[in-house]
DNA sequence: TCAAAAGTGTTCAAGTTACACCCATGT
DNA sequence: ACATGGGTGTAACTTGAACACTTTTGA
């Protein structure tokens, strides 16, 4: 009995991956959306995705579409689920594990927008999307959510050197409320994980907010004493 | 051009699922292993799993699963996380879904405990498992313990009547330390989640505990009010 | 000079932590 | 009668929520 034909009488099926993809402008949640190049549902909006090869990881499948749609190399992107029923492709049986990643707008603009017909969205904006892409995009929303919460994720939406106002926002727009300015700026300046620098940003008013920096080394090295990040 | 045959040239894969099966008794976490039964690995301590069908959801295999293996029809069981990796698998390419499950071990007495050499496990005391398995229950142990503070769902593992003193030794175990015993029955019943019966068990005390039940209707009500489980 | 956003401190309520003694009962 | 685990209350502290006025500067 060879190893190598053990499981050959079990079926093979086609896997997926989907990618959602979020970035933040000065007050909005969107969410990057491509026209669809290959029937079932051409032309519709979508999420990008491929087939995963039997020769690459799913991660990596993840990866390469990232990089080919968004032209960045560090991208944040986790995990989100996978969507099995049988028939949730009317192409046929196919397996989509979801990814949902994080990118800074202002780095993105070597996406590929013309040759894809790839556009930003405001999340309340966003067109009706085929398959089960807005059931997707609602799971990556409220793991968002979620997670903005609990880990300082939301630096990974904002550039690298940002306002506290424009932290603010972000936050205001994850839970679609208006937080209090005063609160927020105690809390999040008490945690320690933000360099002041001695510019400032006038592009939102005329005395200007101070920019500040995310330190990840100090953030690491108090998560590692038991700190957590809560906002 | 036909939908049909839309996606017919790209390569199929082998998909399958794998539980991770938790139980608690009186003091400990507990997993529940199985003898592998075929090659590779024939022997081997490991989740139990099965090849996913082209006709039929993701999810059903583990319900099949489950249910085959317990005995238990209505299971807790959510989605944990996938593990894609080329290499994964020394008997072939396979991707495998993971989920992870609770179930009451007063109630799972209907494993084929025989035929399927199945066993309890306390937590601390897993034998090496085959492929990425260890991995998985690594991740099945990380994420029961940040879902257990944020959900009843430890609930799902004691029995229907539980006494106070029982449910704290869940947390103690989730959090592998001694919570302070007035300081949890104030929070737990301050909730108002918890029915208090008039019967008391003895089973680990000359005094004897009440016992109490979730009252998962309650629960219900009380969170679509905005209220929130955290212990 | 004024409109518009940025910046700052204090008070009060609520929740969390720490902690010590009595109760019931089987042996 | 005593050892064992079960049950209860209070005070100190910490954290989160509410809230109003001053500063800067471009137009």
């Amino acid at each position: 009995m060879s190893v190598v034909h053990t499981y050959s009488d079990n079926e093979k099926i086609l896997v997926s991956i989907d990618c959602i993809i979020f970035g933040f402008d000065q007050n909005q949640l969107n969410l990057l959306l491509f026209k669809r190049k290959i029937d079932p549902f051409k032309g519709e909006w979508s999420l990008v995705g491929s087939f995963v090869n039997p020769e690459e990881d799913v991660q990596n499948a993840a990866v390469r579409v990232l990089q080919e749609y968004t032209g960045i190399d560090e991208i944040f992107m986790e995990p989100l689920a996978w969507y099995g029923d049988v028939d949730r492709d009317p192409g046929g049986r196919v397996i989509s594990m979801a990814y949902y990643s994080l990118v800074r707008i202002d780095e993105s603009k070597v996406i590929k927008a013309d040759s894809y017909q790839a556009k930003w969205f405001a999340i309340d904006e966003i067109p009706p999307l085929i398959l089960d892409h807005d059931q997707m995009v609602q799971d990556a929303l409220d793991k968002l959510r979620r997670k903005a919460r609990y880990e300082p994720i939301g630096f990974e939406l904002l550039p690298e050197k940002f306002t506290l106002p424009h932290l603010k926002r972000f936050y205001d727009a994850i839970y679609q409320k208006d937080l209090d300015r005063r609160n927020f700026r105690k809390k999040i300046i008490s945690m320690g994980i933000l360099t002041k620098l001695d510019e400032k940003d006038k592009s939102t008013s005329k005395k200007g907010a101070y920019l500040y920096q995310f330190d990840a080394d100090k953030y690491e090295e108090l998560r590692s004493k038991g700190f957590n990040f809560v906002i």
